[in-house]
DNA sequence: ACGTGTGAAGGTCTTCACAGCG
DNA sequence: CGCTGTGAAGACCTTCACACGT
C-alpha cells in the first residue's frame, strides 16, 4: 500500500531513522503482521534489533511504487470539483505532474489555470500524444464521462481516475479507480446506522 | 452494494420494468453470480422468467440501505473542496440532506454558502446536537483532520467521510470511510505501469 | 527479551455447478 | 430452454505461531 509512504514522508518526530513494524501498523490502522507481509513483498527487508531504516525504506518504496520518470497527467473538467482537484494536486507530487487540463467550457480554454494550460476538448487527442499523457483524471459530469475517457484511452492513456458516478466500460489494458462520493456517503450514512444499532444491541 | 441503486435509477431504456441478473452485473462490472448473492442477501426475490422488477427491487434497497428518516448530514471546511462537495451534494440525495457546514475562515461562516447555512467552528457541538447530525464530511486541512473529527465524534457523529490523506484514530463505534485523491491517483499510475508491462511482455 | 521472516491455519469472499420452475 | 436460488469448491487475504538473529 502506498499509504505507507504517505505515513513515512510526515513521519513522527519519534521515529527518527527507524521504525518497527508495529509502530507503522499503528500508524495505518492496520496489523503488524500485515506490513512486515508488505515490506517483505516489494523486497525490503529490515532488521530484527534497529527495525526498518526509514531512509532506506522510502527508497524501496519509490522504486516500486514510482515509474523512473515522472508520469505526466491531464484533468478533464475543470468545474468546481476539477478546480478543487486541480488547486490541491498542483506541485503536489514530485513524480505525477498534471501537465494539461481539459474543458468544453470556452471561457475556461486558453488560459493557464491554477498554473496549468487548460484546453479545449477537441484538442485531447493532440495534446495528450504530444505529451506522452499516460494516466487522467476525469471530472467531468457523469453523462460526458464515457464519451471523454473513451477519447482518452483512444490517445494512449492508460490509467483513469474517475469521479463520475457511473460504471466505465472500457478495455482490459485500462486501469480505473473510482472514487464515488455519492457512493462513499451513502455507505458511511449505512455504517453509521449499524454501529449505533449494534451499540445498542449489546451496550 | 449501493452501485445497484444508483445504476437502477438511472436505468438503461432497455429494462423496461424488469432486468437480469446479468444485465446488472454488466452495467456495474461484476459477475451474475454475485449480484443474485447481494439481492439475496438483502431479502429481495426474483422470478426466474421475468428477472427482478425493477421498481419493486429499488423499494427493497431503499428500505435496506437508507434509514427510515433522512439522516442530517454535515461538512467541515468550506474551502475549494468543500464548496465544490457542497455544489454537488445539495439536494442530490433525498435521504442525505447536507443540514450544516464549518469552517474556520470568518470571511465564510455566518452566511449561506450553496444553499447550507455555514457556522464557525466553536459552535460545531451546539449545531450537531441541535440537528441530530449523524454523519459528517471531512474537507479539511490533513493536520486538522483529527482534532475535528474528533469534535465531530464527542458531538454524537456517528459516521465520517473524509478527504484528508491522514489516517484517523477513532473509537470503534464510528464508521470511517477514506476517499484519498493523492493515493488514488497514485494508485492508477502504478497499475497503469503493470498493464502496459504486461502489454509488452505478453503481445 | 524483542522484532523480523515465514510457514501454516483460519476466515472471508468469489466462482462454479446444478436443482427447480416458469 | 433460460434464469433464479443455493450448496460446494476454490481462490484470496489476514492472522497466528514460532524459529532465528541481535
Amino acid at each position: 500500500m502506498a499509504l505507507y509512504r504517505r505515513v513515512l514522508l510526515d513521519r513522527s518526530p519519534a521515529w527518527d531513522t527507524h521504525v518497527y513494524s508495529h509502530q507503522l501498523a499503528y500508524a495505518c490502522g492496520v496489523s503488524a503482521a500485515q506490513v512486515r507481509r508488505d515490506l517483505m513483498a516489494i523486497g525490503y527487508t529490515g532488521s530484527p534489533s534497529t527495525g526498518y531504516e526509514t531512509e532506506c525504506l522510502l527508497d524501496s518504496l519509490g522504486r516500486f511504487l514510482d515509474a523512473p520518470e515522472p508520469t505526466p497527467t491531464a484533468i478533464a473538467g475543470v468545474g468546481q470539483l476539477g478546480g478543487a482537484l486541480l488547486s490541491f494536486l498542483v506541485n503536489r507530487h514530485p513524480k505525477l505532474g498534471i501537465v494539461a487540463a481539459f474543458d468544453v467550457n470556452p471561457s475556461k480554454t486558453d488560459r493557464v489555470l491554477y498554473g496549468v494550460r487548460c484546453y479545449p476538448m477537441h484538442r485531447l487527442h493532440e495534446i495528450v500524444d504530444a505529451c506522452r499523457i499516460s494516466v487522467a483524471v476525469l471530472a467531468v459530469p457523469a453523462k460526458e464521462a464515457q464519451a471523454v475517457c473513451e477519447k482518452f484511452v483512444a490517445s494512449g492513456v492508460r490509467g483513469i481516475l474517475s469521479f463520475a458516478p457511473v460504471f466505465l466500460r472500457l478495455p482490459k489494458h485500462v486501469a480505473v479507480e473510482r472514487l464515488d462520493v455519492t457512493i462513499a456517503l451513502e455507505k458511511v450514512a449505512f455504517l453509521a446506522r449499524s454501529v449505533s444499532r449494534s451499540r445498542r444491541t449489546f451496550p
